[in-house]
DNA sequence: AATAATAAATGTAATTATTACATTTATTAT
DNA sequence: ATAATAAATGTAATAATTACATTTATTATT
């Protein structure tokens, strides 16, 4: 079962060519709404639209590798929660080139990210309702990214990666009523959220959204665990 | 925002070319074990290895057409259900040439499949326990796909399309068991699953497996919902 | 110094879902 | 008539989810 690599053989010979491309659905969370990083293309094709960012994949890289390497150029951030979507390889949904491309979705801290290199690249943090129409399939990716957004809330502890590395409760709340679109009970979150054993409180109060102030908490990573089955057995 | 579908322009042009493939990891269900299709390479490269079935994609398809077209061509199958899984990209998964593939998993119903085709491409039903060692990452496809199908199976009547249209209990319960690889109580199994109200009685039984008889269940897609959430607000 | 204003924090009872567990039933073969 | 076999069924205990309103800590104002 030896693999030859210089060998000469016919398989990989006249393959159709497929151009394969990764664009990236930022979200990022600015305490009030759940956003958007999109830019506006500056080169043709398209120049002049909104667009999600991407790029074509290297000979060198995989596709996490690089929307990693896209990620860094526009925000200046490095290790980036980033994970597969899915692929959008309609034949037409490219009218320039028979091309394939790989959605990867990101969560990141909004307040962290180099507002100078965003700016330089023409790129925007947009809320969600207020996203403008985008090229191409994009409107499907950051509809799609979304959904998988809320289906990973639903039964894991998603989203912490969008919030500082300490937070507190009502921030929390609010991200995933944006996340759900719908209110929540503060009371039974907050018992449901604690049950879950992976946030370690400070003793620490932020007071820069009420008076009383609002307990800071930190996710601790060594406790996640993602509990719900349907059947236990 | 027009795009000029003929207009000249670099965007497009020497990009470094990457393969696209498409690989199938096809799930049946015989009644007593989960099993996958895979095929003994009849041509170079790695000739003689057991192997995912899998086609470069082409011009005029998109990723889950290519999907369906493999697996018409072996099985004789239309209309399976496949989904994409995730895609491979390593850049160091082909020794052959630089190549990603789309994972894409199909549940079909092993009784239906056109043995003499299967039999024709070189193509064998394995139970997962008594897989052969596949080439490049296809068993890592493989144990993706199966953590995808219990993490599909937790929250949504999957698995429906492993079984023939008309089922009985005992039968389904035996395909969770082989998914989730463990026992499970058939009271709460028929308790939860009947209250899920996705299931149509019939009247007829199947006696092929004891002298009392199974009563026969249909799927109603109709009334498929997934309805469980960590937060209902 | 007292009061008003504000958002954070908290508890409980009712409902629903899950779990653990053993017997009866329908049928066929002997 | 009996034995054998797998299918079908119920209930009580526990755990999870839901609905719902008041108190607390603090700051700003008078």
């Amino acid at each position: 079962m030896e693999f030859a690599k210089n060998q000469q053989n016919s398989w990989y010979e006249n393959k159709e060519q497929v151009l394969v491309a990764v664009d990236c659905i930022i979200f990022g969370f600015d305490n009030e709404t759940l956003k958007l990083l999109v830019f506006k293309r500056e080169i043709q094709p398209l120049k002049g639209s909104w667009s999600l960012i991407g790029s074509f994949i290297r000979q060198n890289e995989n596709a996490n590798q690089a929307g990693l390497r896209i990620l860094k150029d526009i925000t200046g951030l490095e290790n980036i929660f980033m994970e597969e979507l899915k692929t959008y390889s309609a034949v037409d949904r490219d009218p320039g080139a028979r091309c394939i491309s790989i959605g990867q979705y990101a969560l990141i801290r909004i307040d962290e990210n180099n507002k100078e290199l965003v700016n330089k690249h023409g790129a925007f943090w947009f809320s969600l309702d207020e996203l403008p129409e985008l090229v191409l399939d994009h409107n499907q990716m950051v509809k799609d990214a979304l959904d998988r957004l809320r289906e990973k809330a639903r039964f894991s502890p998603v989203g912490f990666e969008l919030l500082p590395k300490y937070f507190t409760l009502p921030q929390i709340q609010t991200l995933y009523e944006q996340i759900f679109q719908k209110r929540l009970d503060s009371r039974n979150f907050r018992k449901k959220l604690l049950s879950l054993n992976f946030l370690k409180k400070t003793e620490i109060k932020d007071k820069s959204s009420s008076k009383k102030g609002a307990y800071l908490y930190e996710f601790d990573y060594e406790k996640e665990t993602d509990q719900s089955f349907i059947f236990k057995g």
